[in-house]
DNA sequence: CGAGGAGCGA
DNA sequence: ACGTCGCTCCTCGA
């Protein structure tokens, strides 16, 4: 059972803020400030107002925006969700059984040793099979996944020891881990930080609820274990590709733009503009074109790009050039934004909300490179945070004005999952989608969003 | 107890 | 030699 003093001295301060016991500083806009606390519950408090100051975030529009968001946010934690701790019992003991089998078929081959030791994973490999190790990191060689991909070519044992990885990471951060996190009244309640990351997104932890693994097999399981109350259904709204469509909405591209106006698939879009634009596109081709989209997202080099199509970087170059070829406008956005960002020395989301980034004008190269890449992905991932939180203030309003049953319960990023009773569905799909789509339709320029949703009995089945 | 490596999500 | 933002588990050495 969690730890019942967690929440015993949870309390709303002045609707501003509440305690946050656990973290004793916050970083935020690459600003590590130390928050002096002393150790009693009263001088634990940090108003919002404190928080954003120190951080220098100054619109007024964000700071509404969380101070509204603190209630929405209390509600949603104070809900919880409902559990199934048998059925992740059940899965558990499967899973375990797994990891005996693959353990013994492991030390057939190599013994003895710790599977889960890095240190002693590069010993094995590096010294005693003489294999040559291809990737570096502070201490040594890498063992990660990509590198036993390799070796497991050649080697046995390194597949054996990604399968080891996989149910070791299942077993215990999602079965041990989560089971820590089941109330006697089969629920888990998570605690959401809304001012923790540099962009803006949410994050949540004590169980981080945010990253259940989606895969099938187990992994699938244990999404099911996520349930309504009695009687209810889950109901589960996630923005669609919002990330790129920001980009979008940003720069103000036309071919952008006009891809998502005429509903077209945006990769295919990208892959008859990388290759051949009457051809027919092939499936691998569209996955380049994906990992070109995504990658300019995040600040994409050749370099990167190279390694993870596996083919050259002069190739991999090519295809980022010709995005920005045929994506004119976005070039200029990321020029425009990194002009204003050295001189001012931050960036902001279409919202107002600020992150400061010293690093642009640094003298290393690679420190520079890394604040570029921040200050590109900022606005992006930020303008989406501010979108959803701006749904979900919205959305907890009406929930409340009309007096629905439902509520809203978990926030993903870019989805929100809500624990209804089925003869609400309609009137929450109708008023979800409403409220996602039409968050940024308030200037001008209208930019398709889609929303997608489905219900289920369990997570697992409503995503 | 903290740093580092690793892996899960968006 | 570097794609962004998070959280948690494990090992290992202070």
């Amino acid at each position: 059972m969690p730890n019942p003093h967690k929440y015993t001295d949870y309390s709303i301060i002045s609707g501003l803020s509440w305690k946050r016991g656990k973290k004793d500083f916050v970083s935020w806009a690459d600003v590590e400030l130390e928050i002096t606390l002393e150790d009693t519950p009263q001088n634990r408090v940090w108003t919002i107002g404190q928080v954003m100051n120190k951080k220098k975030i100054e619109s007024s529009y964000i700071f509404v925006l969380e101070s509204d968001l603190i209630g929405v946010l209390a509600r949603m934690e104070i809900i919880w969700v409902g559990f199934d701790p048998k059925k992740l019992e059940d899965i558990g003991m499967r899973i375990r059984s797994d990891i005996q089998s693959v353990e013994t078929e492991i030390y057939e081959l190599v013994w003895p040793i710790n599977i889960s030791s890095p240190k002693q994973l590069q010993t094995l490999f590096f010294e005693t099979l003489g294999i040559k190790p291809t990737k570096k990191n502070k201490t040594g060689y890498s063992v990660d996944v990509d590198v036993l991909e390799e070796i497991a070519r050649t080697h046995d044992v390194a597949r054996l020891i990604l399968e080891y990885r996989g149910l070791s990471k299942l077993s215990g951060t999602y079965v041990d881990g989560l089971m820590k996190s089941v109330w006697p009244d089969k629920r888990i309640h998570t605690t959401y930080d809304s001012l923790w990351a540099a962009t803006g997104r949410m994050s949540s932890n004590d169980p981080n609820l945010q990253n259940i693994p989606t895969g099938d097999g187990y992994a699938r399981e244990i999404k099911e274990c996520f349930i309504p109350l009695l009687g209810n259904i889950l109901l589960v709204a996630d923005y669609s590709q919002v990330e790129i469509r920001v980009l979008a909405f940003l720069s103000q591209d036309p071919s952008l733009l006009s891809a998502f106006q005429n509903w077209e698939d945006i990769h295919m879009r990208t892959a008859r503009f990388l290759f051949w634009e009457d051809k027919k596109i092939t499936s691998h081709e569209r996955r380049i074109a994906k990992s070109v989209n995504f990658g300019v997202i995040y600040g994409i080099t050749g370099f990167w790009l190279a390694k993870t199509l596996d083919c050259s970087v002069s190739e991999a170059q090519q295809y980022v050039d010709a995005f920005y070829t045929r994506y004119p406008r976005v070039r200029v956005y990321y020029d425009t934004l990194l002009e204003n960002a050295r001189r001012d020395g931050y960036v902001e989301t279409y919202f107002g909300r600020r992150r400061y980034i010293p690093g642009v004008n640094d003298a290393n190269r690679t420190m520079r490179s890394i604040a570029e890449r921040e200050a590109m992905n900022m606005p992006i991932q930020g303008t989406a945070a501010d979108m959803i939180k701006i749904a979900m203030i919205e959305l907890d309003k009406r929930i409340m004005a009309d007096w629905l049953e439902g509520k809203m319960i978990l926030q993903v990023h870019d989805e929100l999952v809500f624990d209804i009773p089925a003869h609400e569905r309609d009137i929450f799909e109708n008023m979800v989608r409403e409220v996602m789509e039409g968050v940024l339709r308030n200037s001008g320029e209208f930019l398709p969003i889609t929303v997608d949703i489905s219900t289920g009995s369990n997570w697992a089945e409503a995503k």
